[in-house]
DNA sequence: CGTGTTTGACCGGCGC
DNA sequence: GCGCCGGTCAAACACG
């Protein structure tokens, strides 16, 4: 995540009547409501503070998540650059490293990766190619990308939640991580090739990382309670997350899910958007989209408007 | 009974 | 060629 090329995600909900009015005649404005889900509105007294003043706590929360993305970006910066620094003081342990990597590891490191989810796309290949014709494989990489997802320390679980339903085929111990990887088949396989590995990081046990191979080639099934039944999970569909627009480091997006409350509570109103390669411009989007599909949203947006305009005849 | 998970066995790639 | 290791299979099991 380069911080340098990092876009303001605040909001600018001070919208004046004029500016309204000039760029929207009336009756448009009116059809917007109505595109935001609005069929009619009161414009009572009461209920333009009321709206006001929640208008007002919404542009304090978004104050506040800027905030919070700035010091995640400060972090991740220092980090980074603590990171530069090792590498280019011990070239040769992190080579000797990366050679003990399996072919197949260091190709995935090589292969782009991106965030949360690949979504549709035109690369896929069936499960039987890629796995009976490795030599097609080489030339067809399956799109590999990781998400991070932070979770309670006390669960154990290895089930993240990211909008598809998943197949657990087999737990590994690995050598490098004594806490076992999980694998997992798209539950619409084989005509879904998807695979997922989930494993908890060994630096933070805290820390779940999925890795992802190959796209889905069916639409998002409707939002699950849980995979797996055992109710101790990680979810990516509704949550807020920090991407990382570098073009140099991988895109890994990493997601804090200690704090549920607000996903509990938002978890209706967001449409799960991980399939954006593209960041961050698509993590403008998303955020977009959860915003105007967010109800609550929607109606302090209409009655800061309404009220301007009202103030203004 | 259908569906999903668990877990030991097996397979194949890779390094020595 | 051998051993290690990650990935996958499939029978047994659990659960609703």
């Amino acid at each position: 995540m380069d911080c340098s090329s990092y876009i303001n995600t605040s909001l600018d909900l001070n919208i004046t009547p004029y500016t309204v009015q000039q760029i929207l005649p009336k009756k448009d404005l009116e059809n917007n409501f109505f595109s935001l889900g609005i069929t009619s509105f009161s414009l009572k007294d009461e209920s333009i503070d009321e709206l006001e003043e929640e208008l007002k706590r919404v542009t304090a929360e978004n104050k506040k998540l800027v905030e919070m993305l700035s010091v995640v970006c400060e972090n991740y910066n220092a980090l980074r650059t603590h990171l530069m620094e090792y590498m280019s003081r011990n070239p040769e342990k992190e080579l000797s490293t990366t050679s003990k990597k399996r072919k197949s590891e260091s190709s995935n490191n090589n292969s782009n990766l991106i965030g949360v989810n690949n979504g549709n796309s035109e690369t896929s290949s069936t499960d039987e190619e890629s796995c009976k014709k490795p030599r097609e494989e080489e030339i067809i990489k399956p799109k590999i990308s990781r998400a991070c997802v932070r979770t309670d320390a006390s669960d154990t679980g290895l089930i993240m939640k990211d909008g598809y339903h998943w197949r657990k085929y087999g737990q590994k111990v690995t050598r490098d991580n004594p806490c076992p990887r999980a694998y997992f088949k798209c539950s619409f396989a084989p005509s879904c090739p998807v695979k997922k590995k989930v494993q908890r990081s060994v630096d933070d046990q805290s820390m779940l990382v999925a890795t992802y191979e190959g796209e889905h080639n069916h639409p998002q099934p409707a939002p699950l309670e849980s995979t797996s039944g055992s109710g101790r999970s990680a979810s990516l569909s509704s949550i807020p997350c920090s991407a990382s627009p570098s073009s140099t480091a991988p895109k890994v997006v990493t997601l804090d899910l200690t704090n549920s409350k607000s996903n509990k509570d938002s978890k209706n109103n967001f449409e799960p958007r991980k399939d954006s390669p593209k960041v961050p411009k698509n993590l403008v989007e998303q955020m977009a989209t959860s915003l105007t599909t967010d109800p609550n949203f929607r109606a302090a947006l209409v009655a800061a408007i309404s009220g301007r305009l009202m103030h203004n005849n």
